[in-house]
This record gives structure tokens, C-alpha cells and sequence, in this order.
DNA sequence: GCTGTCTTTGACAACGTTGTCATATTCAGC
DNA sequence: GCTGAATATGACAACGTTGTCAAAGACAGC
């Protein structure tokens, strides 16, 4: 028998109270550590609350207080089983919990439908605030949610219709910079393999790309540029069509961690990987042990995870100055593909 | 002004109630979708939700009702960022949303005594189940807690002095089939590189390592087994030490995923990694591009984070059958370190 | 018209807790 | 002993919701 359903009911501080001979009021003192009970008195209830195994009930005690604060947050990731919403994710769960605050954590896999179903479902538990890396391009729906009490910071991705608070990276520019590496290793032929461009992130790393192009006076050519890369075979595949056009690329830039996994492998199946400069955008775990190792340009997940939670508790703790948005830079790590020159 | 601060109350169902002209039973018959109410009636008790921005308030909701659930589940991972925790939790958080359940997560960071902190703050907030990969030694404490209602499911690493279900990997004979492989290939000098001895999994590999040798009749030699590795450059540095020996071993098993990426770093910079064959646990993203790509025991993510969800799920649907462990296989996959022969 | 059944609706208490306020007790200062 | 203030304790209502039960209305069958 081992999960007697109901076996028990949980004692309550009616419970406590009787057994330890007082009232309700005195079980609820000593539980949240108000002074102003007798040492003796509080002892007693103490015992009794262990000898029951009473639990604090939170959800009625947040019922009944003032603030209505539950001492939870969501957070909503893109995919909580991504290395850097993992990443996030811890660094807010540990800040939070220095706080006595849990974390709701949910994926919505690129679903705009599903982000509003996890506001909801937030919502109706009462969170005291929100994390959220967004898929849908409206977000005005959080109007109502915000004006009843809950904060709401963005990550990775901007708000759009709404003004909030948002932790940002520089996707533009950093692509431009990863771009002007190649370039100034000499390639004029380089190509872009990036996100969905629905993805506001995707969007901007591919104007980065363009700038860095414009830039040095080299014309987009748009044979180059594969948008709408759905996953890492995907990527691959793409990179087997470019080194097959008639003048193929001499460097590649790859806008996401899976896409870059997945040119890595298309380059190695055509052999490619010593003649051909990648440069990709994300980290990518043991890129340095690859050869060439790969040039990237790294985010920094703690980073972006403490100034996402740190704004958010602010928020909390009454902080009504105007929204801020931080940029989280991200840095280049050369280790050799990036600085691959182009045949002469 | 970006957070108005309770700039406005929460309606109630009391103000949908007055809005729509009717009692706060009907609206919470609305609210519930119960039958009974006229088209008529729930359609103007519709509209009133609509225009208050009305969210149904879960906590005083399941306070009130009789079989007292939260529809939230508590996940205490040993860490959040840990890719295999990562992706047992997005597995788990999936299966629960389309119960509409919530997911708590949690790292303990093999923390024992935030072991019992989280227990307490999950108990508090009254979830009905909780998923656990535990860091302590002994979960008598549980008992308890489930006696007054709550659902436990351990996933990676077993109770102790605690009956209760549990979805494990078969770390012994995984690493016994990894270290058989090994001696297959003519290796007799195998050293073994292992995580903290402490954790009860790392401890069970460790035995996998002594049984495969002992089966083929080779004794096991002291100073080729390296345990409290405790992180990548721990594991490069004892690499480094095994191959300095008089005798160094032949081939390498790393019990683990951050462990096996120390051992390829200390292999390459050592210059072996083609003389010295090394079988990793858990699989390790990109190990297929590296040179030689790299054999392991990979554990299947997705089947353990389903096998804990539906086993904690039955169990709050009232099954009340014995408990039971179950065992997720590992899969060798073999891809050129771990069948490098040893020098004749 | 009367009875019985079924449907729709609402009044009220209760879930476990805490805020408010009143009462009882203690003790210092005169 | 009396007053006033400080301390300790408890009675009661309230948080937002739902379970229970009763009442009101509709309608069929006689």
C-alpha cells in the first residue's frame, strides 16, 4: 500500500491549536514567527506542530493576506531542454529561491497559441510575476494581466504592443561583428543560414548580416541567404545545396546553435571543413574539441538569467521607475573555423 | 508607469456575479463548466467575464473544494541545466500541461539539505505529486508527506529506507556492457574515471566496472580507478595523471557526460586520443564529430521523463497497486574511441 | 386543478488562514 | 490601592471559491 489515498488529512492549525490548548490566532503567530507570544506558550505549539507533522498551508494563507503575494513566478521558455533556456532557467530558480520564491517553468516550442494558454494557466494560479520568452508578435493580451498585479519581464525576445521591461542580446550586432570577422579574414562570398524569420531574434541576426555586408560595399546575394531553417538536418542539407551552386561560398555563418551543429556535419560529409570559414551564433558544448574547433559568439546565459531575475524582484519589491531594456553582449570566441581564409 | 502597483483589484466572482445580475454560485457553475445553467444566463455571465477581464482563481478555488488539488507537481532535478534533467523535464512538463498541471522545477545541485528545504516549500504550496531525483541518503522524512496525500516518483536515483516508485537507468549493467565492449577489443588496462562516490548511481557504475573485469578474470588495479571527480577539468587532470604512470591504461570508461569531455580534452592534449580508447556514459551532444567520435551508454531522456510522468499520474488517478522501479535501457552506440584496439 | 418530477437558480456555510479588534493579565509609578 | 501602559491571548470576520441543500418554476399526466 504504498500511497494511501487520503490516508491522512492533513492537520490544520485547528488542529495544532487544540492539541496544544490555545487558539487559532496564537498556532498562526508562532507559525509566521510573530513576537508577542509567551516563549512558553510558543514552545507548546511548537510540539504539536511537530508531533502532527503540520504544514503551513500557503495557498490559504496567500488567499487571506492583504498582498495576495503566492511567492511563485512562471517562467515560460522557449524550450526549457535548451542548453541556454536551461542555462536561465537555473540562474532565475536560484536567485528565486534565496527568496523563498518556487518557479513555474514551462516550454511553449515556438507555439504563439500556447504562450497564452501558459499566461493563463499562470494567471489563475495567481504567480507574482512573469519570465517570458515569447513567440507571438502581440503581446498587447498582458494589458489586463499586468494592471492586476503581475510583473512581467522579457527574455531573449522584445515585447511587442507592450511596453515591459525586456533582457535582450545583441543579435545584431554580434552577427555583424561575426560577419566583419570573416570579411576581414578576407571572404566576400558569405553565407547566412538562419532561424524561422518569424523569430524577431532570426530577424535581427539576418540585418546584422546584411550591415556587415553593406558595410564593406558587398552586395546581399540572395542564393546565399537560406532563412527558415527548421532544425539541424535541415541545416545540413541546406549547406550540401550551397557548396553545390556554381560558385559556392567561401565562408559560412550559421545564426543558431542546431544550425551550426548541423553545418559542422554538412561541411565534414563534402569534406569541407579545412577549405570553408564558419563562424556561428550561440556556443555550442565541445565546439572547442572539433577540428577546426569553431569560432563563435557566445551568450551568456548566468548573465542574462540574473539580470532578467534581479529586474523582476525589483519590480516585485515596488520598483515603478519606467521600463528598462538590457543588452546581455555576447563575445566572440575564435578558435580556428572562423579564421579560415578563402582560396586565393 | 510600467507596473501600476494593484493599481486594480482582481474581480471576483462577486463582481462578475453583479455585472451579469446573478448569483456567485451560478458564475461558479459557469466558470466549471457545469450543466444546469440556461444559454441564456451563462452567455450574459460570459460577457461579464469578458469585460471584467475575470481569471478564475485556482488557489481559493482548490481550497475550497473537497479533494483539495492543486493541479501543480513539484520536480526536483539535481540540476536544471544538466542536459539529461533538461530534457526529463521538458518531457515531464509536456505530458502535465495536457493535464493541465503545472510543473515546479527545481535544482538541488546535490545539495541534501535543500533536498528537504524544496520537499517543504513543494508541501507548503500543496502539489499533488512530486517527481525527485534526490541528493540525500535517506527519505524516511517522505513519509509523512505522503501519508497526507502527496505522490512521490524517483527518477535516476533510488529511495532509501522509503518505499516508493522509481524509474531508473540500468547504470550497472550499462557500464558493465560498456567495459565487456572494451575487453572485447583487447583491452585489459582499463582505467574507470567516476563521479562523486556518494551518489548512489556513480557508485553503481563503479560495481558494472569491477564485475565486467572480474568476469573476464582481470583484477582490478587501484590506481587505475579514479573516483570524486567532480568536473570536467577534474576529470583532464586525472586523464593526464593515468597516462603519466609507469603502465598507463590501454583504454579509458568515463562514468559520466562531464566526466568523458574532460577525459577527450586530456586525451588530445596529451596527443592519444587515437592510441586510447575511451567508452563514455550518457551521450554527449556533437560526440559524432569528433575525431575519433565517441562510443557511449546513451540513456534515453524522453522514455525516463515519460515513464515518471505517467507513473506519477496513475498514481493520482488512485492507482494504489505496489510500487514499482522501473528500468530505462541504455543503448551503446559505437562510433570509433571505444573500439580503438590496445598496441600488440 | 393537482400531483409529481425535472430543471434552473440561489442562500449559506465551509475550506485554512490571517487582519482587526477586544479582552485579560502584568507591572511600573504614584 | 489605583491608574495607565504594555504585553499576551483569543473571538470573529474575511479572503474567493464551491458543496449542500432548498426553493422556485416548468411541464407532463391525471
Amino acid at each position: 500500500m504504498p500511497e494511501p489515498h487520503n490516508a491522512l488529512p492533513r492537520p490544520t492549525i485547528r488542529d495544532v491549536a487544540a492539541l496544544a490548548g490555545t487558539s487559532l490566532k496564537t498556532v498562526s503567530r508562532v507559525v509566521n514567527g510573530e513576537s508577542g507570544v509567551s516563549d512558553e506558550l510558543s514552545l507548546r505549539v511548537r510540539s504539536a506542530i511537530d508531533r502532527l507533522g503540520y504544514r503551513h498551508n500557503l495557498t490559504a494563507s496567500s488567499l487571506r493576506r492583504g498582498d495576495g503575494k503566492t511567492h511563485s513566478v512562471g517562467m515560460i521558455a522557449s524550450n526549457v531542454a535548451n542548453p541556454l533556456d536551461a542555462a536561465i532557467h537555473h540562474t532565475i530558480e536560484e536567485i528565486a529561491s534565496r527568496r523563498g520564491v518556487v518557479v513555474l517553468a514551462s516550454s511553449l516550442d515556438e507555439d504563439p497559441a500556447r504562450e497564452r494558454q501558459l499566461v493563463e494557466a499562470f494567471a489563475e494560479r495567481r504567480v507574482d510575476g512573469l519570465i517570458m520568452m515569447p513567440a507571438s508578435h502581440d503581446h498587447s493580451y498582458l494589458v489586463d494581466e499586468r494592471r492586476m498585479g503581475m510583473s512581467i519581464v522579457f527574455v531573449d525576445r522584445p515585447p511587442a504592443f507592450f511596453d515591459a521591461d525586456a533582457v535582450l542580446v545583441d543579435n545584431r550586432d554580434g552577427t555583424n561583428r561575426g560577419v566583419g570577422h570573416l570579411m576581414a579574414h578576407g571572404h566576400r562570398r558569405i553565407a547566412f543560414l538562419g532561424d524561422r524569420r518569424s523569430i524577431v531574434t532570426a530577424a535581427e541576426r539576418c540585418r546584422g548580416y546584411v550591415e556587415a555586408l553593406e558595410a564593406n560595399g558587398v552586395f546581399v546575394e540572395p542564393d546565399l541567404v537560406r532563412q527558415d531553417i527548421l532544425d539541424s538536418e535541415h541545416a545540413t542539407a541546406a549547406t550540401l545545396d550551397l557548396l553545390s551552386l556554381d560558385e559556392p561560398p567561401t565562408a559560412i555563418f550559421a545564426a543558431q546553435n542546431l544550425v551550426t551543429i548541423g553545418v559542422v556535419r554538412g561541411l565534414r560529409s563534402a569534406g569541407k571543413h579545412h577549405d570553408i570559414a564558419l563562424v556561428g551564433f550561440d556556443d555550442v558544448p565541445m565546439s572547442d574539441l572539433l577540428d577546426p574547433a569553431i569560432t563563435v559568439l557566445a551568450q551568456d546565459p548566468a548573465a542574462i538569467g540574473r539580470q532578467a531575475a534581479t529586474t523582476l524582484f525589483a519590480r516585485l519589491d515596488g520598483d515603478r521607475s519606467s521600463t528598462q531594456t538590457y543588452i546581455v553582449p555576447t563575445t566572440m570566441i575564435t578558435r580556428g573555423s572562423g579564421e579560415i581564409q578563402p582560396p586565393r
